[in-house]
DNA sequence: TCCATTCTGTATCGATCGATACTGAAGTAG
DNA sequence: CTACTTCAGTATCGATCGATACAGAATGGA
């Protein structure tokens, strides 16, 4: 069932992707409708708003996009099978991992591509805001589950150890873009992972 | 000795204050020329540029007033005689309080006030990133001092324990802008301080 | 008084912002 | 072929960006 109509002359996949890329790297204002039209191969506007609506649209889908690809490496705290400890230390080393990668911008989109938003953009602080927010509540979850289970002794707060942990975890991307490496990152996600105090072996 | 020629209309300090306050919420870029001559009174363009220069010649200055204003909550890690434990401490709990004291922008402007840059004005992204790592290093040395006095062990890696502490202490901003408390982000504090291993105590 | 100096407001600069109008080209369906 | 649909390029929109030109007002020094 081929549409009818002249077809699109650009890859609309590539362009999301280099689209995604430019606001990974300079945020959703500073990012400018000619920066992405060159980096979408010199599309005319006509073509880009055609095919994403509007700058706002784009950067909702891009949001949408990066969630499932790079940012996927938060996924795991919705795990309800696997440790908690296990999960949040992990999410950590992923999401160090990740943002070390050269491969792509250095850093965080969800948590640094809408930092400085004027009063007219604060649809894209919220978006990102809520995200961020998401990833609060499911550490903290893991961590009621870890009391629940008894491997955290049940007088433990752990509203307190999820905003450790979720505090550490977007503070990653500024670390990173400041030029922390890969290797210290993980060795203080090992060095922070002892914040999570353990239930004393039970006597039996 | 005063100065000849027509007196300023305006207070010069106080508009330097008001243009703090819109770096700091805003950041750089979204923060127009507009919102700053409206902030200090609707003052003309022709004042405000024989005053401060130019919005990045303010920038800089905005940098430096909050340096020794606000951002004075990191001065301590400057300390060498108080133990160095409680003076990475201190400074978390005071960064904690000075960010969500809701008399001024919350979060902080060092960490926040130019992630989104466009590469016309990466100058501002590098004059705060620079802040941020000279916190970072006096961090290091304060961790090396607690090693060099035999309160931390002494194959305690230096490094990877002021990651921890710089990572955790920038994330404070975006988790206060999320909605985190000043109680909890203080209980994260105390939680985050048992990471920073003590040295065994001495057999005698 | 007269000048030099400094700050004042109004009007406007060229550049760029995100977004559109208009016309033509390239495809499918009948 | 014609009709219809969708995408393409050029030219340009009004708004706003940071910054300036210009002439006038307010001060101190001589």
């Amino acid at each position: 069932m081929a549409r009818t109509g002249r077809p699109r002359g650009f890859d609309r996949d590539a362009a999301l992707d280099a689209a995604m890329h430019l606001f990974w790297e300079h945020g959703f204002e500073p990012t400018t409708l000619n920066m992405l039209k060159e980096a979408m191969g010199g599309i005319s506007p006509t073509s880009f708003y055609a095919a994403f609506g509007s700058k706002e649209a784009l950067f909702r889908e891009v949001v949408e996009r990066y969630r499932v690809t790079h940012g996927s490496v938060t996924d795991i705290l919705r795990d309800e099978s696997l440790p908690p400890r296990e999960v949040v230390e992990t999410c950590l080393r992923r999401s160090v991992a990740m943002q070390t990668d050269v491969s792509h911008p250095i850093g965080c989109l969800v948590t640094q591509a809408a930092t400085n938003c004027g009063p007219e953009n604060q649809f894209a602080a919220e978006v990102l805001s809520a995200e961020r927010r998401a990833n609060f509540e499911a550490i903290f979850k893991q961590v009621e589950r870890d009391i629940a289970s008894g491997h955290t002794p049940p007088d433990t707060d752990a509203h307190a150890v999820a905003t450790l942990f979720s505090t550490f975890m977007v503070g990653i991307a500024t670390s990173a873009r400041d030029g922390a490496s890969r290797e210290e990152l993980e060795k203080a996600v090992s060095l922070a992972m002892a914040s999570w105090s353990v239930s004393p072996p039970t006597e039996q």
